[in-house]
DNA sequence: TTGCGCTATCCCGCAATCCGTAGTACTCTC
DNA sequence: GAGAGTACTACGGATTGCGGGATAGCGCAA
């Protein structure tokens, strides 16, 4: 079934690097807990293997920095945190947000004239 | 390069179908002059193929009704409207980025009150 | 005790989607 | 012929989803 719909799948692309970090500046964490934590924040269908990907990949280009905590409940927990670099690209990316959901919106509401 | 920081050209996917929508919207248009509507609403590098890439898609896909208007003073011009089915898309894509967007700058702003 | 299932936790590979860059082509105007 | 307006194609790059797999404790039934 292909659908001319919007799909917030389509939405999350660029954007879930923005979501993860945004929640590791609330502290450090571990994969199964962004993602928790990102459902609860009504990203209700983030895939998992995204989250964990996104995690890899912002430490491989020096924005988190991690380490393993071994659990006695379960498997070891890998927590990521924020670094400096990490914070400049979190702002940074904040504010590249900021100014393109407002382009969008301004263009929903058609420039000026009309808001619901 | 390869950097961290997020980048617009990232953002605008799935979002660029909502974005030509939302021009379509405010009256008829051609791919060229949509391009330039974008620009000047702040999505300053949207590639011109992408917008047109995007309008085919939106049309096979049923959204959009179009008519070539032939010019003896130019190249043709073809036109891009919204059709009854291409405002339900719209309608139905502006609610899903509504949402979309209220989750990541909940997740952004800390959060609301929460209890666990 | 052993076996089975469930949850927590991590990761890989392939398919699907979508935007950008570069290149092509045609029509006027100067 | 240079340049701007206008349209489109083809290939590549980046990113998410899904399905599957692997490890580690816990609880329960036989």
């Amino acid at each position: 079934m292909s659908q001319a719909e919007l799909d917030t799948t389509q939405l999350l692309k660029g954007a879930l690097d923005l979501a993860v970090l945004a929640v590791l500046a609330e502290g450090d964490s571990y994969g199964y807990d962004v993602v928790r934590r990102l459902r609860d924040n009504g990203l209700d269908h983030v895939g998992d293997a995204s989250v964990y990907g996104t995690l890899r990949r912002l430490y491989q280009e020096g924005a988190l920095n991690s380490y393993v905590v071994p659990s006695e409940e379960g498997p070891h927990r890998k927590y990521y945190g924020l670094n400096v670099r990490g914070k400049k690209t979190f702002e940074q990316s904040t504010r590249t947000w900021a100014s393109f959901s407002k382009s969008l919106n301004q263009l929903l509401n058609g420039r000026n004239g009309h808001e619901r």
